[in-house]
DNA sequence: ATTCTTTTAATGGTTCAACCATTGACAAAT
DNA sequence: ATTTGTCAATGGTTGAACCATTAAAAGAAT
C-alpha cells in the first residue's frame, strides 16, 4: 500500500547527472562545468554539496579540478588510474592473491604478445626495439630501477601494440600490484630477460604470434619463479594487525 | 639550489593515510573509523574536509558510511563496482570501442571456460546448471529481462568458478558495459544459446578444457554478431552534441 | 610601441558554527 | 512482554566567511 521513501543523498544524485551527460556525450573531455558557486544555485545545494560531488569526480578521474582565474572543473578521461588503483585495493584486501595475479599476468602478456604480432605498427615494434635496448643500457649501467622501469613499460608498449586498451588497462593494473613485489624482492637477473627480449622481438618483426607467445609466456615464468623464490625465502606471516574499532 | 614545495590538498593527504592504513593491513573490512567530527580534529583539519576525503573513498568502494547511533565509516571491500563504473567510462569516453570489447569478452569468456574445467566445484556446477535452467524458464515464460539476467549471470558463475576473481571482475565489468547493447538491441533468439549452453555444461562436467572454450567461444561470437546486426541495422551516427563551455 | 609591473577579479581550498535527519539504545509506560 | 517515548551519537547539509592561486586586464616605465 505504501511504498517506501528514498531518501538520496543530494551530493550522489548530482554524481549521477555530471556522469549521465558524460555518458550521453553532452560533456567531452576538455569541457568545463560552471564554477561551484553557480553549480549550487543551479542544483540548489549549499557549495560544500558540491564540492563533495565534484571531489569524487575529481578522484575517479572524471574530472580535473583546476583553481585560479580560468580554473574550473574540467571533463578528463583519465579514468585508467582509477581503474588500477581498484585492483591495487583488491589486493589488499586479499580478494586478489598472487597466484591469481600471475595467472593474468600470464594470460594478459601472450593475448597482448598475439594480438600484437598481427597489429603492431612498425612506429610500435621500433619502440619495443627500443625500450629492451634501454633496458639493456640501464643494465649494463648497473641502474636496477631504470632497468625494471623498462621491463614494466615493455609489458605496456606491448598491451598497447595489440589494439587494445583493455589490454593496457589491465597491463597497468598488473604492473601496479607487481611494482611492490619488484621493490620487495629486487631485480630478476638481467641473463635471463635479455635474450628472451630478443628472441620475442624476433618474432614479433616476424609476425610470428604463436612463437611471440611461447615466448613471452616463458619470461613471464620465469620472473614469477624468481619472485616466488625470493619473496618465500623471506616470507612473513601474514601481517594481522590489531584491529580498531567495532570490527 | 631550492625546489619547487608542493601543496597538497588535505583532503587527498587523508584519503592518502586511510588507503595507506588499508594497505598495510592495519585497517580491515568492518572496521569503522572515527567519527568525523573526532577525524577532523586528529587530522587538524576542518570536519568538510574530513568529509571530502571519506566521500570520495565511499565511492571508490573502500568505505561504508552509514547515519545514525551506531553509523560511522567502515572500511568495506566492495570495490568491484568502482572498477567496473570505470570501465564504463572508459567506454563512455570512446577509449574503449565495441570491437574491443567483444575481443576481451572472448579472451575472459573462453579462459574462464578452461579454467572452470579444471577448478570447477560440484557446487558450481550444479548451480551453473541451474543458472541455464533459469534462463530455459525464463525464455518459456516469455520473460525477455529475466531470460537476459540469466545469461549474464552465467557469464558471471563460470568466471568465478574459474577460480580467478580477477576474471569475476572483468567479467562483470564486460557485462555492465554489454547491459546497454542487450537493452538497446533485444535478445538474442533462445535457439542459438541454449543448445550452446547445454554443450558448455556436458564440456565441463567432463572437464574437457578445449571443448568448453571452443563452445563459449561460438556461442559469445553468435552474440556478437547478432548485436552488431541489430545495431548496425538501426545504426545512428555518433552523437555529436553541442559542446557546452569552453572546450 | 614594447615590456615590465601592479592590480583586480574569478575560482578552487578551507574553515567554522550551526542545524537537520536518521539510527539505535535505553527507559518508561502499558 | 510489548509497545512507546526519549535521548544521544552520527552522518548530511547549510551558509557565510576567508585564504591561495591563477590569468587577464590595467597601468607604469622604458
Amino acid at each position: 500500500m505504501f511504498a517506501p521513501i528514498e531518501t538520496r543523498r543530494a551530493a550522489d544524485a548530482i554524481i549521477e547527472q555530471i556522469r549521465g551527460q558524460v555518458a550521453e556525450g553532452a560533456l567531452v573531455p576538455g569541457d568545463r562545468l560552471p564554477p561551484e558557486r553557480e553549480l549550487a544555485e543551479t542544483f540548489g545545494v549549499s557549495r560544500n554539496t558540491v564540492r563533495e560531488a565534484l571531489r569524487s569526480l575529481e578522484n575517479t578521474g572524471l574530472l580535473t579540478l583546476k583553481k585560479g582565474a580560468a580554473g574550473g572543473a574540467f571533463i578528463a578521461n583519465d579514468v585508467a588510474p582509477a581503474i588500477v588503483s581498484g585492483f591495487q585495493d583488491l589486493f589488499a584486501f586479499g580478494v586478489i592473491r598472487p597466484e591469481h595475479l600471475a595467472e593474468a599476468r600470464l594470460l594478459v602478456a601472450t593475448t597482448s604478445a598475439r594480438l600484437a604480432c598481427e597489429r603492431a605498427s612498425d612506429a610500435e615494434l621500433a619502440e619495443l626495439a627500443a625500450c629492451v635496448d634501454d633496458a639493456v643500457a640501464a643494465g649494463a649501467a648497473g641502474d636496477m630501477a631504470a632497468r625494471s622501469e623498462a621491463n614494466l613499460r615493455f609489458h605496456r608498449l606491448l598491451a598497447e601494440a595489440s589494439g587494445n586498451p583493455i589490454l593496457a588497462v589491465l597491463t597497468d593494473a598488473i604492473t601496479g600490484i607487481n611494482r611492490g613485489f619488484a621493490d620487495a624482492a629486487g631485480s630478476p637477473p638481467n641473463r635471463q630477460i635479455l635474450p628472451s627480449r630478443k628472441r620475442l622481438m624476433a618474432c614479433l618483426l616476424a609476425r610470428d604470434a604463436e612463437g611471440a607467445a611461447r615466448e613471452i609466456a616463458e619470461q613471464v615464468k620465469a620472473v614469477e619463479r624468481f619472485y616466488m623464490k625470493e619473496l618465500g625465502r623471506e616470507r612473513r606471516p601474514v601481517q594481522k594487525p590489531a584491529r580498531k574499532g567495532a570490527g
